[in-house]
DNA sequence: GTACCTGCAAAGCCTTTGCCGTACT
DNA sequence: AGTACGGCAAAGGCTTTGCAGGTAC
């Protein structure tokens, strides 16, 4: 079965090899934010016969592509996730506690930097957002769910996170 | 002369040594982002006696101390610069096209930063927040200087960005 | 058939660290 | 005097790359 990124991959004249077949599959089912690192060891289980090297030149390749986006959330490594192509982008939040990354997305906030770059004489490209927080404890029963106004959220996977490098 | 980084680090209880009051005084004296190899150039320049590893030892020193912070703009080296002890934190806008840094703050933003924690269920610790931006070329002379509500901008020195490591 | 891909191992870049003589409080 | 610091060079972590053989179109 072909998968999303794999379509992708044809649709933009990539020369499919069976390396590529299972790092767009893994790719494809990842909802989290894997590093090459674990991107290499979840291919290398599909099958064994995947360099790491050929991991880099792919998500390289892919992202230059416009198919992945490279995301930095600190500890020296980079990691990646599929471009979205529904919503517009969204941003994360990390856990500090657990390292869990939580992805939003807000309208308001868009506008907000639109408004910001607009000031000081600059039309907005692009901008990279990260949120560092911490689980709230609250004396009555969370209000989790209760999105609000032109947000949306989805926990994802895998903890970042390494600290320093 | 006693700079102002250095005055901090004598407040923290620092040993002073030659080499750390040279970084400090290099410190105080930048109004830009220089990583690591920067500031040896710049620290070479005043006091020979200096290797690159006490560079790295101490902008990490004072890292830890909260004197100065570290940015990553992308391209695979650490930028500093001396924490803000006037106003509150601020953020960066990259000019894509010169690679010029602009410093920026701005009061709205941040509550609406804290709005989306909340409503996620978290307590906002932090954030980190770039802007990568285009000069606009006005029709007619730009709007430059205009800041809204609460916003402050500042153009900072040297150019960031490398592209990718 | 040809241009591109892959694996392997080596190299590159930024950063940290072990060791030992030196300097600060 | 004792503890921490600095220089040097080696090592470490992540990523890229040269080369030789293999593969997709």
């Amino acid at each position: 079965m072909e998968s999303r990124i794999e379509r992708l991959c044809v649709e933009r004249g990539l020369k499919m090899t069976g390396q590529r077949r299972v790092i767009a599959r893994v790719l494809s089912e990842s909802a989290d934010h894997p590093d090459v690192e674990e991107l290499y060891r979840r291919a290398a289980a599909l099958d064994p016969r995947i360099s790491i090297a050929t991991v880099y030149r792919t998500v390289r390749l892919l992202e230059e592509r416009g198919i992945l986006e490279r995301r930095d959330f600190g500890g020296g490594r980079a990691r990646y996730e599929a471009t979205d192509t529904e919503q517009g982008h969204h941003h994360h939040l990390i856990d500090i506690e657990t390292g869990r990354v939580i992805e939003f997305s807000d309208a308001e906030h868009e506008r907000v930097l639109q408004a910001i770059a607009a000031r000081l004489g600059f039309d907005l490209v692009s901008h990279r957002l990260e949120l560092f927080g911490r689980r709230r404890q609250p004396s009555r029963p969370a209000t989790r769910g209760a999105s609000a106004a032109g947000g949306e959220a989805g926990v994802s996977g895998t903890p970042a996170n390494g600290q320093r490098r």
